[in-house]
DNA sequence: CATGAATGAGACTTCATTCAT
DNA sequence: AATGAATGAAGTCTCATTCAT
């Protein structure tokens, strides 16, 4: 035995030590991620406090900063995580399929998405927008490539007749928009909107009849 | 003329110095509130700080605060009156006129307003969001008669037969929300947006044609 | 009548105008300084702002600055005009009477003027004590002439025998702190302490009673 | 010793080292409310700042403010610790002893802790007096329970035909007062006070003398 | 790696004083 | 002489970040 007997430590052991390692590291990571989009989202970026997030996470100041080397990084990782992954696997997972049943579906998905994490996501929104750096992989990373899809699918269909003589960017945008904006009004409104107790279902095939309608030919 | 005279003078220059003070007064109040609405919508509220607003209203820290209590009281009076008081007005003007060209006219002009002052009003709805006591006070005098106006509007239409069968609160948070939510998009994507430099009328007409095809009977 | 006229109204006339302005001038003086002393008791020197003693004398802000330079000359002014300049009358009036009677008349009199002004005037000791040289002029004007002169009295009383052998600059002391202290327990147990709806003659009797018998002669 | 020895060595390091952080947190609270206190006597409460307490302290401002929410918490704080703590225990272990052996000793003990102590808690007196909540805490904690110790020592002497007919309530206070007003003057008149030499023990004996005499029967 | 006390820059706010009217 | 809006220095307090344990 000497100073470099711990090479004989079998490879396996190293391996599951390093391996359980990586998984708390990651586990951590997890954690402190979980609690600051819970803090951001319920104080505000500017209002929560590192301590607030330490605490909701159940760890140490330091430990936080032992993760991420600032508060500011802390959001810029809860975007990545949380909203530009999550979109970038559903629209590589996005196949354009057909005509109405398709847009009602994909409403649905994403009105039950959006109205189930209003309260998590939605003050992100506002986060994001202040931060030039942010809005700008915001809009390059989310909205571009949903905005191109649906674009796509739009002038696809415009050209198969299916559509009516429209601008499908112009009408790609109103329809997105039309599902931020409802989320807005949404959670402004809170529980005293009329559409607070609709259940999601006839919310998503009322949207989905308005859209349809509203390009499809005569 | 006699020895009392100048009694009149004097109250009559009184007068119109007090007017002018008056004037000065009133002046000072816009002034500085402007230079906030300007420093809040780049900044954010909480990132911006009171001697900021100073120095863009060209005072000192002091003067502001001669004016308003507080930072946030400059808040609220913004809100009053750049958001409510306008909105307030804007609804009691708007008398339900008719069909296609209403709903033209009315998003034209909608997306007029916006689109000018979205770098002015829009970053506001953030700190609204957050305030609660400001969400609620916009919700109330905002949000809720411009819905209310627009439900009225599309019942009395569904009634005449001239829309098909639709639940008039869901559709017209549809289309308030598709306003609002293009809007946020056309922000962030900036200037990169293919609808960027569409013209406002063609804007508007669009978004009328969709929503007016969207709604109408067969 | 030209634009010189002015000259040729009456002396007399000038000098009662002159005195009256002198005499207003006075006036104002006096209600600012009382204004001062009002609210610098009720908040202490510190916490009491201008504006405050503006608002209580019914003049503005500039006004003050008209007649004391700073608002540390109106605490100055307040010491002068309220405890030093009566106390030198007081002084200076006061002869050595005799005896018991003389103690208890002097007590009395102390008494009734502090009980009376403790809210006024007791405040002020604080303040003064904190500043230097206000201190050293309140030792100076006003402890130092009225222990000399209870200090010539005990110690000629103590030489016609009708003191016990006592040491009359520290029995001096403790009378005099006796009644400061007396009141400052009077202000600070308030309402519930159970001399405090004691008569003042009676008060002073007990008290000249206690000194009396405390430096009398077996 | 087996493999979880390490277990015991833990604990008992861990024991220690949280005894050892704990001992430092106290020393450090001590080390600042006693920072505190020399400002707060030298320059008074409101002209004294927290960076002139760090600066004494030897810390940064913000560790401050992790031992007290805010200033006025220091000033509490040193009044249940420097005054009212001492007092409380001072009066739990008086037992009414008798005569004039007793009041000289008591007096003794309180001048010379008065005395003493004077630049460092008679300031403090001056902001007690003008916070109406410490002020109220002040007569209930520390004024009363002397009083009242006092009351019952002199009623029960009289009851004995010790002291003459006198009114307990008023001659408590008058001597409480005398010790009070007596440091007062002290203080205010200084060096140069003809009492300001005078060995503490004769002080001591001549003021006892001097109620000795005052409240004895003939 | 985890901890959390210490740090100090920077925020909001107050208020004595000035000065144009 | 009276006014009071404007000024900005200075105070209290917060909190992102560091670092010794």
């Amino acid at each position: 035995m000497n100073e470099y007997s711990f090479i004989y430590l079998s490879k396996s052991v190293m391996a599951s030590r390093e391996e359980r390692k990586e998984k708390i590291t990651k586990l951590r990571r997890e954690q402190i991620l979980e609690a600051a989009l819970a803090i951001f989202s319920r104080l505000g970026y500017d209002r929560a406090t590192v301590p607030d997030v330490a605490r909701e996470a159940g760890v140490a100041v330091g430990t936080i900063y032992n993760y991420y080397p600032s508060k500011r990084d802390l959001l810029v990782a809860i975007t990545n995580e949380y909203v530009i992954q999550p979109f970038t696997r559903f629209i590589s997972q996005s196949r354009t399929a057909d005509d109405f049943s398709y847009i009602t579906g994909l409403l649905e998905n994403r009105l039950n998405f959006g109205l189930e994490g209003i309260n998590r996501f939605l003050p992100l929104l506002s986060e994001v927008q202040r931060d030039p750096e942010l809005r700008r992989s915001y809009a390059e990373k989310v909205v571009k490539p949903v905005m191109d899809m649906m674009e796509q699918y739009a002038t696809s269909k415009a050209k198969e007749g299916a559509f009516r003589d429209i601008n499908p960017a112009v009408v790609t945008r109103a329809i997105g928009g039309m599902v931020i904006g409802f989320m807005l009004l949404y959670r402004i409104e809170g529980e005293n909107s009329p559409v607070h107790n609709i259940d999601r279902k006839k919310l998503a095939a009322e949207l989905a009849q308005l859209i349809f309608k509203g390009v499809q030919k005569a």
